[in-house]
DNA sequence: CTGAAAGCGCTTACAG
DNA sequence: CTGAAAGCGCTTACAG
């Protein structure tokens, strides 16, 4: 900038005016001002910008992993709200490992990101305090903050999964069987809940066997699910916690001889093309997104009050699987 | 900073080492200055930082969509190898617009990201001319860049849709269709070209109403789909231009008395299970994203001379739609 | 082992 | 309409 000024014969001052678009410059001295920069490939930097103005018009988005198709319509929308304030995305996955979340975290507020949007996986976010103190705005999303008080926006697991679970058991199930994630995960103990509840509002027992909770690799949902179906006491239907349980389990069953019920947590593409169309239980990721961003960049406006939770409803859609009634192993 | 080192009573060098963990420190006066750390909530402003170092340890992102699912394994690879190397990611959806890619492609440039991998939606790059002589380097994904020379990673549209229209032909097909994204984009022109180059090996006409390009959402695609087994030299066979293009005409297809043979670049969830299961030509979107980056941080490194492309191989992967014999339409 | 000075590239507040 | 000076929060190069 300095060389810029010196080229066009004007002040430092003038060259940050025109770069800025800012008015009180005469057309001539612009031209020349425009000549210098091209002619010596003049590029501002926003970092000296940014340390100067305090506002990095970026905010951060941490979630669990960029390649989780429920993760797409998200973080697409937090961008389009971000994009609608001017401001810049920057992201990382976790990995579902609570060190490498706080690593991001902390490495976005040293650049000083203007706020976070952050899907944790991590069972203590303490470790945020210094910087929520210092003013940087956080929601969560999907699950909450751990042992801190936060802004969140989560879909209401609880009631969703006891749907699910209520509309097997009305299609006349007894034995029902749920595969779900990790329990430290907050929506899988959610999903769990709403399924125990569904169960015992209908006064039906449940067999241990019959719940399976754990990291959602094809290995192990595969292994949980034929024991669930070859047990003493086998399910005639199935309820699977999230998209990856879902596709898993439609593989299982699309090898069985017997027909057995299936209603999944997550819609999928394609969920209707399949023999029987998969009956789900929809959550809105993209408005899951929309609504935390819009809710961090109020709080950037200077909305002030305690943390809020806001919880969005889901969508049973019942497509076939779900409908199919418990089979007579005579 | 300053105050940091007010409070512990040193110089502002000795907290910059203490902060960075550089050697030349008593254990005494680093715990001095340490509890003046946390008791003044001190928290590193990387902003000064880089504007002192120069490097910024972060590479830029720009991708067409975040929620499309091919890009999430790509956007995974990319941070991996990011993070390997110690850098964040900040990234974008370009939205398919050229305006909007430059844009984004700027503002990263401006927050000087040390490098760039760039999922192209314009067809003019020129306007990175200065930033390339400034030294950002970049790496062009997917697609190549238009108008200015640059690394490129591609996958090998040319083959493989080449190969995926022999093997309808190889099936008995003489009457395959083509629907395609806009005609504009490298490996949409591509992907056509493949289809005519078989179609040309195997001495087969081609009726220009077999072949539709355009934007790829389910409306059109579904009414070019229709229209090509409806009209009067009706097709037995499809070869579908991208993931988007296929799932719609699986649904079309899906509502069909004649079975129609189908073949769709990119692979997908669940293709297997459909019924037909459905062949394609799979390209592999996480080695397309990991071969970019390494190149990317190889160029950071130093790695001088001219600008390379790389060309990945695609692969067929008959599953049953592929296979399907030509209808006898009596 | 420790610190004072200069500077990275901008903007802010002020004065002409 | 224009510019000189100070400062954002750090690091670099040097000296003690």
């Amino acid at each position: 900038m300095k060389d810029v000024a010196a080229r066009a014969g004007v002040g430092l001052k003038t060259v940050s005016r025109v770069v800025n678009g800012e008015p009180g410059v005469t057309p001539d001295t612009e031209r020349r001002v425009r000549e210098a920069i091209t002619a010596l490939g003049f590029r501002r930097n926003d970092s000296a910008r940014i340390l100067r103005k305090g506002r990095t018009a970026s905010i951060g988005l941490v979630l669990e992993d960029l390649a989780d198709p429920f993760y797409g319509p998200l973080s697409r929308a937090v961008e389009e709200v971000a994009r609608a304030h001017g401001a810049l995305l920057i992201n990382g996955s976790s990995a579902e490992d609570p060190a490498r979340e706080q690593e991001l975290v902390l490495a976005l507020c040293a650049r000083r990101v203007d706020g976070l949007v952050i899907i944790p996986a991590g069972e203590d976010h303490r470790y945020l305090e210094p910087e929520l103190a210092a003013g940087v705005a956080t929601v969560f999303v999907d699950r909450p903050a751990a042992r801190i008080e936060a802004d969140a926006v989560l879909s209401d697991c609880f009631g969703g999964s006891r749907a699910a679970v209520a509309h097997l058991i009305a299609h006349g199930h007894r034995r029902i069987g749920f595969i779900g994630d990790r329990p430290g995960i907050h929506t899988a103990a959610e999903r769990l809940r709403g399924y125990r509840t569904a169960m015992a509002e209908a006064g039906l027992p449940v067999d241990p066997s019959w719940i399976s909770l754990g990291p959602t690799d094809p290995d192990r949902v595969g292994a949980a699910a034929r024991s669930m179906l070859d047990g003493p006491g086998p399910i005639t239907a199935l309820f699977a916690g999230n998209n990856r349980v879902t596709v898993t389990a439609v593989r299982v069953l699309a090898g069985r001889t017997l027909p057995v019920a299936l209603v999944g947590f997550d819609d999928f593409e394609l969920a209707d093309l399949l023999s029987p169309a998969v009956t789900v239980v929809a959550q809105d990721a993209a408005r899951l997104g929309r609504t935390a961003a819009e809710m961090l960049f109020r709080r950037l406006d200077g909305a002030a009050g305690e943390p809020r939770r806001v919880e969005l409803p889901t969508r049973l859609i019942a497509r076939g699987s779900g409908e199919i009634p418990p089979a007579d192993r005579g």
